[in-house]
RNA sequence: ACAGUCGUAGCUUAACUGGAUAGAGCACUUGGCUACGAACCAAGAGGUUGCGGGUUCAAAUCCUGUCGACUGUACCA
């Protein structure tokens, strides 16, 4: 139920009557939208539970702003006086069962004419709801409102009783599709806290546009190509016979990518042979493709038991290399509306007159491809197949130039304004550790496997000394709430600096206390359901629980 | 150098988009488990919202200047 709206009716009514008295002219662009614009939950829980501020109205009716809301809370008041003896004169109808001889005194300060039969029932149900306005306040130019809070948690109750896992789900999606695209680990790289970030954030998206009513695809763009691939190609070219990949292959192929990037800055020569690499790579040579078949399993594997801890599924894991057969007809657009240019042997868009200095590189100077080209090439296929309505990147916000270029590039591809309108990058902060910046190549990161099995084991130890019988269940559950809750809490854009013990604090504000207090509340409500049954058994209970303690 | 993001208690942050005495959690101090589940509760202390101007009845919020942190600025992703 929208309070916000019911008062908002109430005060823009009875702002027309005072209106009318003192004869301004009512033309003024005040909606009773924008009254309920203005309504706000007020930060001091003893000035109500909704308030109006009345400055605004000060110039429109010519009068100090706590006179107004005086003026107004003799009206509102009187009308929430006649509302709740209405109810009461509902109840007791419903009660006795007497369904005729309609009450006319309901109808008096209701709207006066017509379809009164019609609109019997709704007008009913508006009724009860200015009757839990509890009581109406004017305190130095605010309209306070005062809920009747049993009687939200009454109704709350119900509902909740009566739509169960239905409960909070809307249908403003209805007919529309969003795709989600998020955690896109790099393959051969280890899964560390950065990527937990957008993983996290991606999943909570995909599941709150879900229960909105939107189709919702989850997509998992892998970064399974390019040339930092490539180097990885180079390095196990080099070094691949020192290493074990049947153990903990990850590990290996980061300690293989770290010292490629070791000798790559040392010598440029070896990232030029790396470039050189993956142009093999895009055009099938045959070591390459064996390789990165390989190194793509071995990974996917790993990032799976991630996947599982946290609950996370993808309907599609279709990364970078995907669309590398599917990049030419991005040129081919490009070059037929004559946006490609040739600047210093690459072939770039310009963007210069969109505000952005840098060009987006389509085609590097030696022909290979780029993650530009890739990403636009994906929005081509996913306009396609998906005939998405948006489309969501949850990326972090070093690649903020990077979206801004693409999709200004992505207006030149002859698509419908739906899909280019669609585009929406969701970038985060930066996640630190306390020692500085994370970096696969210099080898310094927290894994998210570690992470999470440290705080399922503080749980599990939490949890030692308790009464329970599914003590695993819960401590996994405990354990992983424990660091999404931390996660999803921190500001999104804000830079953060991972601290293992508040990520693993159980206590104040954290997924545990949110956890435990619905444990709780659900508690204490089963008793009282169980008193209700009967008085006697509650009695029992305590009996029972006193024993117990 | 240019562009973007951010700056609130010792730390992490909130403030419904301009509204009332800037609200929480951690850490700290005090008190509370033999009758609702102590992963808790009650209370205390802690603030010149980086700094200076401006707009407004009203500014953490908008404008402007300034300082600081971070990110980005072409063939990595």
């Amino acid at each position: 139920m929208d309070f916000k709206e019911i008062i908002a009716k109430l005060i823009f009514t009875n702002l027309q009557n005072c209106m009318k008295d003192e004869s301004i002219d009512n033309s003024c662009e005040l909606t009773e939208n924008d009254i309920k614009d203005y309504i706000e939950v007020p930060k001091e829980e003893s000035n109500g539970d909704y308030a109006f501020p009345c400055f605004r109205l000060a110039k429109i009716l010519r009068q100090a702003p706590n006179m107004i809301a005086d003026r107004l809370k003799a009206q509102i008041s009187d009308d929430v006086k006649a509302g709740s003896k209405q109810q009461e004169n509902e109840e007791a109808k419903t009660n006795s069962n007497v369904q005729e001889n309609k009450d006319t005194q309901r109808d008096e300060e209701v709207q006066t004419n017509s379809n009164v039969q019609e609109n019997d029932d709704t007008q009913i149900k508006q009724k009860n709801n200015i009757s839990m306005i509890e009581k109406v306040e004017s305190v130095s130019g605010y309209l306070n409102f005062y809920i009747d809070k049993s009687q939200i948690v009454k109704q709350a109750i119900e509902l909740f009783d009566e739509q169960k896992d239905e409960y909070g789900k809307m249908n403003i999606g209805q007919g529309k599709k969003v795709l989600v695209e998020y955690s896109s680990p790099n393959i051969a790289k280890p899964f560390h806290i950065g990527h937990l970030k957008t993983t996290i954030i991606g999943n909570s998206l995909y599941k709150i546009y879900k229960n909105c009513g939107f189709e919702t695809l989850s997509l998992n763009h892998l970064g399974d190509y390019g040339t930092q691939f490539a180097k990885l190609i180079e390095g196990y070219k080099r070094w691949g016979k020192d290493y074990d990949l049947t153990e903990n292959p990850i590990d290996k192929l980061s300690e293989i990518y770290k010292r490629i990037n070791e000798l790559c800055e040392q010598d440029e020569n070896v990232l030029e042979e790396c470039r050189e690499t993956f142009k093999k790579l895009e055009d099938g040579d045959e070591y390459c493709v064996k390789l990165w078949n390989e190194f793509k399993e071995l990974s996917l594997k790993e990032f799976q038991k991630i996947y599982e801890l946290l609950n996370v599924k993808f309907d599609s894991y279709n990364g970078e290399a995907f669309y590398s057969d599917k990049m030419q007809e991005v040129i081919d657009i490009l070059e037929k509306n004559g946006k490609l240019i040739e600047s210093q042997g690459a072939r770039v868009v310009d963007l210069e007159d969109k505000g952005i200095k840098t060009p987006c590189i389509i085609q590097k100077a030696n022909g290979s491809s780029i993650y530009a080209t890739r990403d636009l090439a994906a929005i081509l296929y996913r306009a396609r197949t998906y005939d998405y309505d948006k489309c969501i990147y949850v990326v972090g916000e070093e690649q903020n130039l990077h979206f801004k270029q693409i999709f200004e590039v992505a207006k030149y591809l002859d698509l419908d304004e739906k899909y280019t309108n669609g585009l929406e990058h969701v970038s985060y902060g930066m996640i630190m550790l306390p020692e500085g910046k994370m970096s696969t190549r210099k080898g310094n990161f927290v894994k998210v496997e570690d992470l999470l099995n440290e705080s399922i084991a503080k749980a599990e130890e939490i949890m030692q000394d308790r009464n329970l019988d599914n003590k695993a269940v819960v401590s996994k559950q405990v354990g992983i709430g424990a660091v999404i809750f931390e996660d999803l809490k921190e500001s999104r854009i804000k830079n953060q600096v991972f601290d293992l013990n508040e990520a693993l604090n159980f206590n104040g504000e954290t997924g545990p206390y949110v956890q435990y207090m619905a444990v709780r509340t659900k508690s204490v409500l089963e008793k009282a359901l169980n008193n209700k049954d009967s008085a006697n058994q509650s009695k029992c209970n305590k009996k029972r629980y006193r024993r117990y303690k």
